[in-house]
DNA sequence: TTAATCATGTAACACGTTACATGATTGC
DNA sequence: GCAATCATGTAACGTGTTACATGATTAA
């Protein structure tokens, strides 16, 4: 999968491993977080398949970049995988995992729990808006307007999974919270 | 995780590995899935960490049993891992990846695409009240009712994560039906 | 008699995470 | 002088996936 993701990204253009791992940090990050040594592995696998080819590029001062170009058995690949049926499976939450077995905390424990990680996507959702901000600034540089449709639906889907899981957090704090009160 | 899930479960009574798997796949199935391989490979950690036991019990006709049961340590390991801060992180979705290039493909393939997992995902919403279910059932059992609460709350995640999923899907395949009609 | 269920696992591979390593340039 | 940014990666480890292997019982 992230080799795809790194297929479709060069499919746009040339780019260094460098700019790669910008790009998945700004715009593909929060539904597919990908660390450096992976991409740079990754690009490796790529060039071996054939897929992408890999010119280093003299600077001046700066060492060498790599500039890495999609090759025309890349473009098949990337449509093949398109057009190739998607199947919907379960995400693996560490969240839900320690949820499911709170009943063994003592009850501030739990709600304490719920609090905290109140706080900590508040903070997310914050940043889930600067990447939208990024998608709509890219629009208006890319002639092919047919792209960024799709790339709203994945931040729109940002936004409305914060906006669920939010309502979730608060009702589970709700919960506990009247539970407290009675005996 | 997949570690502590076993050890959580484990901790409710002694299982073999085949029922462990079992209860994956009836309840923590929709937030973690897990492989009968995986399962007998964590067995085998747990067992070296010292946080569970396993004894062969024979069967009539049947294979031995491998039954596991939690030892103190094991608990004490349980209460550290629910003590600690949880940090919820981006969870990969090779969904979101399509979808972020779908633009490379002909109008008529991602429209396909939408509506091939919208009915994809009604049957799954299926299979999840059949969790709702087995939890309920669970819950009429257990003498100790404060864990149900938090089972019923990994459960309502499930609904509104399903519900959000459908909506998104419908407003994708609305976007791209208007956009087919005007030139 | 054939498939399903109970019950155990091993082996190889794929993918993700963490830590480490190097070195120049630019702005504070 | 120090931290940040540009730019490249390697190595070890941890976790998840797929395929294979075995063998008895029971219900259709």
């Amino acid at each position: 999968m992230l080799r795809h993701g790194i297929l479709g990204l060069l499919n746009y253009g040339d780019m260094t491993g460098y700019e790669i791992r910008e790009t998945f940090q700004n715009s593909l990050n929060f539904f597919w977080p990908a660390q450096t040594s992976q991409i740079y592995r990754e690009l490796v696998v790529l060039e071996e398949k054939g897929w992408i080819e890999r010119h280093a590029v003299a600077q001046s001062g700066k060492p060498d970049k790599n500039v890495c170009s999609i090759t025309a058995q890349g473009r098949q690949e990337l449509q093949r995988w398109l057009a190739e049926p998607a199947h919907s499976s379960a995400t693996r939450s560490p969240i839900l995992m320690k949820t499911f077995f709170m009943g063994e905390l003592p009850e501030t424990g739990s709600l304490d729990f719920f609090r905290q990680l109140r706080q900590q996507h508040c903070l997310y959702l914050e940043t889930l808006g600067q990447t939208g901000d990024f998608i709509s600034r890219y629009q208006a540089q890319v002639p092919d307007g047919k792209s960024t449709l799709f790339w709203q639906m994945t931040a729109d889907f940002g936004q409305r999974y914060g906006q669920m899981y939010l309502q979730w957090l608060d009702s589970c704090i709700h919960l506990l919270e009247t539970r407290e009160e009675e005996p």
